[in-house]
DNA sequence: ATAATTTCCGTGATCGGTTACGGAAGTGTT
DNA sequence: AACACTTCCGTAACCGATCACGGAAATTAT
């Protein structure tokens, strides 16, 4: 029985009922050489009975770390991101910590992390282009790795090769005879959207086509992707210039898109063929199935998490920039454009 | 200059860099009177200028609060649910943590919540059925809000009337002159849809019809969900039972209802009509846009946040239960049956 | 000028862990 | 029996906050 009645035991306490020093319980909550076989099997008993859990602020405050892994998500807010990555962080005895930010208060996040104490911080902002020495500086030291395909940076990411990525997704089209390829995409703030620009472009150019139009859209939360799809399609309609496929940035603003094709009485594939990007579970469910470039982000995560932890325990790790190649998921939603 | 090179500012470097005493720095950060206007201002001052941010282990180990919620979200995978409360928490000035469990590892997740001093705990558990007294017994006195609509529980919990939910989607099918109705629903294990399927069984029995098929699939995450809704309407045309309307569990099961549907050439809604619950963000981008019920689960997670910060704080706090009463969103899925 | 308040601030104890250090008991060697 | 060596375990100091307590200085009352 505890000596106050309300009040978790501490380790004085167990100490007290086991027969033996604090000293030595600590030795065997953490696995430590240094305690006679039966002293031990005494101990977990009692810690077992008397339902003992350490209090994490004082480990914090004598190990100076917290057992938690800070997510930060910023300019987003996809909340699948989320507990796709909880799960490994969970997996590995971390608590998860989740938050989003801004640009403007990045650095303070990043603060409050650090008064936290966390052990290290996966980090997610397409937006984000900051040298590696300033992120270094406002990190405060803790171990970080990017949830990204990252540009000119030396410090560890995890991401899908966003040029590759077009590639497929053109050629594709212009295999099937496309040369109008319209593409709905996000502000060029954004890093993936840029460079999926830049290679549309290019690809375009150099087949001798003149790209289509492009409509640019916010795409920050799974609505506004819709509503983003759904306005460009409007946009291209209203402008009357003339395009025989899409390249949607993602699943969602593809869905838009189709909805608002099917209003203005366009189908999908026969008059306008789409290709899309991610692979979103809802890509097999669409009318028709969707064509799509699919970035399988369980991988992406799974390495991510992997790169954090070993950066987090092991002293001599160097920081790695892992380049995931994508594949074409071939539906239904394109054909050969009408003549 | 902090002491040591690297390390972060402790209030004791503070105080000696202010020349005033840690006690004084301490008062100044909590806000506490007792301190000359000067004096703050001067700890103020350097506080900024050293960039000081609290040890939180530390103040966990004297304050025993941590400053952290927790969300606990049991049996199910919409990752969609936390930065949506999360938004809140985060706004009061909370850290939020995250953390998936199952039936059977509950007790578990709440015993380490307790060793993280967490200050509050939303629970989104849409199966758990469990008696008031042994939640208080496992859950070690941490304040729990339920965001949720729990049968038979005086804690504090914050729901959408299933049964009203039901009517509304029932009624309106009925209006349109459907005897027929269909479901594709989740295990009666959970709540919810226990709730609509009684609901819709009542209905249709007082108004003389015969209820129609009923699938129960996994719906516990946007996968398995359109998979459930797929599925559902495949099982009902094997087996060759005639329906003219279907109610879906929520939106992703009506979306793979319609592609299921489509596949086998019905048109929704002339051949089927579908009401859905939820009204997402994809329902009105949805071929043709869905009439279904909407939960409000901003207004949701907002109340759930807000009687969670009163229990916290408030000493006097009482449990309530509090009841949402959700609307029908009209939109285009559905019409008279066909005769 | 002295006493009584009030205002302000410093000190020490405490929260509950971890870890370095050293001592007691036990084992083996000569 | 004396010695060195292990093996095991207890003690004290420390991590960085909070907070109760009490004392010095400044202010007011007598």
């Amino acid at each position: 029985m505890p000596k106050n009645k309300n009040k978790r035991p501490t380790i004085r306490d167990v100490a007290r009922e086991a027969g033996v020093s604090y000293g030595t319980v600590s030795r065997v909550l953490n696995n430590q050489p240094d305690v006679a076989a039966d002293t031990r099997a005494q101990v977990q008993r009692i810690v077992e009975k008397m339902g003992y859990q350490r209090n994490l602020g004082a480990q914090m405050l004598s190990t100076h770390q917290s057992n938690i892994i800070e997510i930060i998500v910023m300019d987003v807010h996809f909340g699948i991101i989320l507990p796709r990555l909880g799960q490994y962080t969970n997996a590995a005895g971390y608590s998860t910590i989740y938050s989003e930010c801004t640009q403007e208060n990045f650095a303070t996040t990043l603060d409050k992390a650090a008064a936290r104490l966390v052990d290290g911080i996966i980090l997610y902002a397409p937006r984000l282009e900051m040298p590696d020495e300033e992120l270094l500086e406002i990190s405060h030291g803790i171990p970080i790795v990017r949830r990204d395909y990252v540009i000119d940076s030396k410090l560890t990411w995890v991401g899908y090769s966003q040029s590759h990525a077009t590639r497929l997704a053109v050629q594709h089209l212009i295999d099937y005879g496309h040369q109008q390829i319209a593409e709905i995409t996000g502000s060029l703030d954004f890093i993936n959207p840029r460079l999926r620009h830049d290679t549309w472009q290019s690809m375009l150019v150099s087949n001798g086509f003149e790209p289509g139009p492009s409509f640019k859209g916010d795409y920050s939360t799974f609505a506004k992707a819709m509503k983003a799809g759904y306005d460009g399609v409007c946009t291209f309609l209203e402008r009357g210039t003339a395009f025989t496929a899409i390249m949607t940035v993602n699943d969602f603003v593809a869905m838009g898109a189709i909805s608002a094709l099917h209003e203005h009485g366009l189908k999908v594939p026969e008059d306008v063929s789409i290709v899309s990007f991610d692979d979103d579970a809802v890509a097999s469910y669409l009318i028709p199935p969707l064509t799509t470039v699919k970035f399988d982000f369980s991988i992406q995560n799974k390495l991510a998490s992997q790169f954090l932890f070993e950066q987090i325990n092991d002293p001599e790790y160097t920081h790695h920039q892992h380049v995931l190649i994508p594949e074409l998921i071939v539906r239904q939603s394109v054909t050969h454009p009408k003549l």
